[in-house]
DNA sequence: GCCAACGTTGGC
DNA sequence: GCCAACGTTGGC
């Protein structure tokens, strides 16, 4: 039986970045199951949070960068536990890691499964959004491809986007 | 294409 | 363990 790690309240969402023209929301609305592994993330915060935050069912804001413009452009969830990438432990690949071993993995991933598109909310209007403002995403130079989002700052995001099926 | 911000690496 | 150099991110 283990024990939970932490007694603090896991992050209710999450926001993950992609840039669209590598894999855009409409690439995982395409796969089967809609769903895919969220492979490459080679931040070790950003992996702290898939690996020890998350949980199966978490909603996520899947977020398009380095595009005009940025913005949300759909809701997605946690779809499994952690375990680690494999593309580390392919020479092949370009997210290869030869530090890295199956004994002894750096990197870990959770699969992502859409659930619905939203009505675009451009990086704009998040930004000028006042209840927003503790969003790691619109805070000056920051780059975490994966962070937490809290129940609040979900909802605005909703609402922002129209979206009324929550 | 520019460049500010930030993370990582490696010499010492 | 410091920190300069370097590479990457990502908005603009």
């Amino acid at each position: 039986m283990a024990k939970k790690k932490s007694d603090t309240p896991k992050p209710y969402a999450w926001l993950m970045k992609s840039e669209p023209d590598v894999y855009g929301f409409a690439d995982l609305l395409a796969e089967p199951e809609q769903t895919t592994l969220w492979d490459g993330v080679r931040n070790y915060q950003a992996r702290n949070f898939m690996r020890d935050g998350m949980q199966v069912g978490d909603p996520v804001l899947f977020y398009h960068s380095n595009c005009r413009p940025p913005g949300i452009a759909g809701l997605a969830k946690v779809a499994s536990e952690a375990y680690a990438d494999p593309t580390q432990f392919d020479p092949d690949d370009a997210h290869f890691d030869p530090k890295a071993s199956q004994d002894d993995p750096r990197w870990f991933l959770v699969d992502v499964q859409a659930v619905r598109e939203l009505n675009f909310v451009p990086l704009e209007t998040l930004k000028n959004e006042p209840r927003l403002a503790e969003l790691p995403l619109v805070k000056r130079g920051n780059r975490l491809s994966v962070m937490p989002v809290s129940k609040e700052q979900f909802e605005v995001v909703l609402e922002l986007a129209g979206d009324t099926d929550a």
